[in-house]
DNA sequence: TTACCAAGTGAGAGACCTCTTACACAGGAG
DNA sequence: CTCCTGTGTAAGAGGTCTCTCACTTGGTAA
């Protein structure tokens, strides 16, 4: 991290990581490359490769540290949203909308499909943990059963998601709405969400 | 479109775009690229440059041509869902669902953002007519205003695509949920979106 | 001090892409 | 019949990417 580093970086396996966040911010999943990154951190395009086998496991670390952050913005809003488990849980789309807004990776990114044949148990992990406390999340509500809960989280996180992705190509009339009122209306639909599974 | 083609295509500029939406479909953005839709019409990759100036050109004529077929799909579905509007609002959520899982050109394609910078009247006319179609099936439901009518049809397609991403992504335990009951599930949080819209 | 090893480098192979240029062909208008 | 125009081709320039290979560097341990 030091400006005057020299032949060696240091830590560069963290750095690649949180580089490709900003690249995954400014670009997108689309334009994503192992040798961009490289460029951003100013070593060759063969160093990456000396902490990662390829592309895709690199990006897979990515998806992990993502799953990891965005499971502690997602508690954290919870514990800013106060006791009431639908306020709780209405929280996560509003989370997760200004997550995705500010790093650029989401659940596509997180859960992309082409990862799904890297081997990374780390990334397993977080995974399982992010969900796992979405589900918690999503029970505190009191819905009957576990396959109701995984419904409701599948809900939320889909309006979350898409209330993102609308908001990242343009969709609602070339910026007409702000980020926060954007979070604001994924707030609403997904509370919206939660009384309807509890009226049931 | 004769198997048999001599030097000459026939109609290669329809047949660029419909051979994009199968692409489009095999391996998403992403992996998108002219010359490879140029070798699935067994053409040279310079022939579709005598049509298009340039990629992004061609993915505005598919953005074009998928809001005008998601459109007809729109309105076929709110028709086989009968007279009631708030029936004929939530059949949306199938219909782009469906739609998108069958072409992949969702609204990640038709609005997506670097197309801004091409002009194109025609994409233009056929998002308008979109966006015109969807407002009518909103307004239809009796929400006070203008404003909510728009609000509400961000919302339902927000869950709509969110569902669609997520089930691209294989965010639902690995093809657990089938596509009937995805739609079904999509269809669901669209009805629930729909009363919060009413009780208000 | 030496010798080792993890983590860099530069060069480049091989693949693919976008887009350009010069040329070839076919069908229709004169 | 001839020429024009529109639409195709072959070839390739110029770019980017992933990933490999032989080599270098500098900190650590014997």
């Amino acid at each position: 991290m030091s400006r005057d580093r020299g032949y060696h970086h240091g830590d560069l396996r963290a750095s690649l990581i949180t580089a490709s966040f900003e690249l995954l911010a400014e670009v997108g999943l689309r334009r994503f490359s192992v040798a961009a990154v490289a460029r951003r951190l100013g070593v060759s395009s063969a160093a990456p490769y000396r902490h990662f086998p390829g592309r895709d496991h690199l990006l897979s670390a990515v998806s992990a540290a993502a799953a990891h952050d965005l499971r502690s913005a997602i508690v954290a809003a919870a514990d800013r949203a106060g006791a009431d488990p639908s306020s709780r849980l209405a929280s996560v789309a509003e989370a997760y909308f200004r997550y995705v807004v500010r790093t650029g990776a989401g659940f596509h990114v997180i859960y992309a499909a082409e990862l799904y044949a890297v081997p990374d148990e780390a990334r397993r992990e977080q995974t399982r943990a992010l969900m796992a406390t979405l589900l918690e999340l999503a029970s505190a509500v009191g819905v009957p059963s576990h396959r109701q809960a995984v419904a409701l989280v599948e809900a939320i996180v889909a309006v979350a998601h898409g209330y993102t992705t609308l908001f990242a190509e343009g969709f609602f009339a070339q910026g007409a709405l702000t980020v926060d009122a954007t979070a604001a209306r994924a707030v609403a639909a997904a509370e919206a969400l939660i009384r309807a599974a509890g009226d049931r």
